[in-house]
RNA sequence: UCCGGAAUAGCUCAGCGGUAGAGCGGGUGGCUGUUAACCACUAGGUCGGGGGUUCGAAUCCCUCUUCCGGAGCCA
């Protein structure tokens, strides 16, 4: 007998194979029942006709209930009436374990429910897409990066200090060594990293102690952070947006499916597969301006405002030359203008906000070490940091992407929470 | 943290001063093609906690708790 993975039924038209998975809903009418059935690769319908599997057999099948896990023998068919689609005719049920009441019903559910019974909610098939479409992201990134010269850097989550000083850190303690903080980037650790390998990413969790309690944050999220060598502004924003193109066409190419199920306007995805707008900062508000929005030269993009920006363009734009004030110390000055940094924001389409930050880093010993003077940083903390610029320091950039952004714009669902396993928000921790 | 909204059956909600309701889910029975299947019957509730107004409170008022939406901050 062969063990076979729905999404491989139709290789096996006619022949008797055998599947193993749970029993995602049950119908019955009589001497026939329905059993949708899933295995994690897919789902497909079994019918089980009371003559053919006998009485016995027959009334073994009805005990299943939902979400029962279930071992069931059959012979593919094309579906009685959904062409081209196959159903199984069931020649053996073998339950497995007899599920009692389940808690998530057919009818809709409100989200303090569902997030309650998250480690249950993720069978459902919206929730099964999406965590398909965060797996090809994922795969996305890590294959265009690889492609192009990076190798993994692994960073650090415990940290003994800051990367931005300006947001707020959860923080452990560290046997003898006092406090010690979960890291909110791995960034300045990956500059270290390009002076061995010359590119390198990151890939893993961070951690924002912030009490943001909107649908785009988490306080556990995952960051991929690149960084490469003699690599300045322009060519990193050409990195950004070929990345990020890449997981388009990878997501439009692996996921049609999930994105049907999940409903996403796949014409607006194609569309964003296009060269990407560019403004600068000052050029962002004179826009906003005209559009009625209060903005002002020196300060950061409200969410009304990157709603405004993106509003009509199919692509992401860059937002890039920010004010220096309002970003962070390691950001390479403008050399045309004093008072910008060379570092850029992606702003995607629809309405997902912000997916990107990257920046040209400050590469000058002495510059970078009276900024963070300036900003009364701890510099014996960061002699690590400022050794990069005294021994061999090069030209370089880098930049961030969130990857629970990203997944969000992917898959058009409205909330961050749904992108992730197990979300972590402000007042949820469970399960 | 600030500004709004909500809390009634396991779940989603209706009821908004006068005997607690529906759909789904559960149980029992029926049906040879169902697609959140359908039909019949059935079990299931200190109406979030506390206090007050009233002859009478799920319903009005106060308070606490929890959750949701938005803002700020950011990815």
């Amino acid at each position: 007998m062969q063990d076979i993975f729905v999404k491989d039924i139709a290789k096996y038209k006619g022949q008797e194979v055998r599947l193993k998975g749970w029993v995602r809903n049950i119908r019955s009418s009589g001497k026939l029942l329905f059993i949708i059935f899933r295995d994690g690769s897919g789902d497909l319908q079994t019918v089980a006709f009371r003559p053919d599997l006998g009485d016995e057999a027959f009334e073994k099948a009805k005990t299943l209930s939902l979400e029962s896990s279930v071992i069931i023998t059959g012979t593919p068919k094309a579906h009685q009436k959904l062409e081209g689609q196959y159903e199984l005719a069931i020649t053996s049920v073998e339950p497995v374990q007899i599920a009692p009441e389940y808690p998530i019903g057919k009818k809709e559910h409100g989200p303090d429910f569902l997030l309650s019974n998250r480690h249950l909610w993720i069978r459902a098939p919206k929730q099964w897409a999406i965590l398909r479409v965060r797996h090809a992201v994922y795969y996305a990134i890590c294959e265009y990066l690889n492609d192009n010269g990076f190798f993994r850097f692994d960073s650090p989550i415990l940290t003994p200090n800051a990367c931005e000083g300006t947001t707020t850190l959860f923080e452990v303690e560290y046997f003898d060594e006092g406090m010690a903080y979960l890291s909110q980037s791995g960034q300045l650790y990956l500059e270290t990293g390009i002076m061995s390998l010359g590119r390198v990413y990151d890939f893993g969790p961070v951690f924002r102690a912030e009490r943001s309690k909107t649908r785009k944050h988490l306080t556990e999220f995952w960051m991929m952070d690149a960084e490469a060598a003699y690599v300045d502004h322009e060519e990193n924003m050409q990195i950004q947006e070929g990345l990020i193109r890449h997981v388009i066409r990878t997501v439009l190419e692996k996921c049609d499916k999930e994105l049907e199920i999940l409903e996403r306007d796949k014409e607006a995805l194609k569309a964003a597969d296009a060269p990407f707008k560019k403004m600068t900062h000052y050029e962002a508000v004179e826009y906003l301006r005209e559009r009625g929005s209060e903005i002002s030269h020196g300060s950061d993009l409200g969410a009304p405002d990157e709603l405004l920006l993106t509003e009509g363009s199919a692509v992401p734009v860059f937002i890039e030359k920010w004010p220096k004030e309002i970003k962070a110390f390691y950001m390479k000055r403008d050399p045309e203008n004093e008072n910008l940094v060379l570092g850029n924001d992606l702003i995607a389409p629809e309405g997902f906000g912000e997916i990107i930050g990257g920046s040209q880093r400050e590469d000058d010993y002495d510059l970078l070490l009276g900024r963070m003077q300036a900003e009364k940083m701890p510099i014996e903390e960061y002699r690590w940091f400022l050794d990069l610029r005294k021994y061999g320091s090069v030209p370089h950039s880098g930049f961030g992407i969130g990857l629970e952004r990203l997944i969000t714009w992917m898959t058009g669902i409205h909330h961050i929470r749904e992108t992730i396993p197990f979300p972590r928000m402000i007042y949820r921790i469970y399960p």
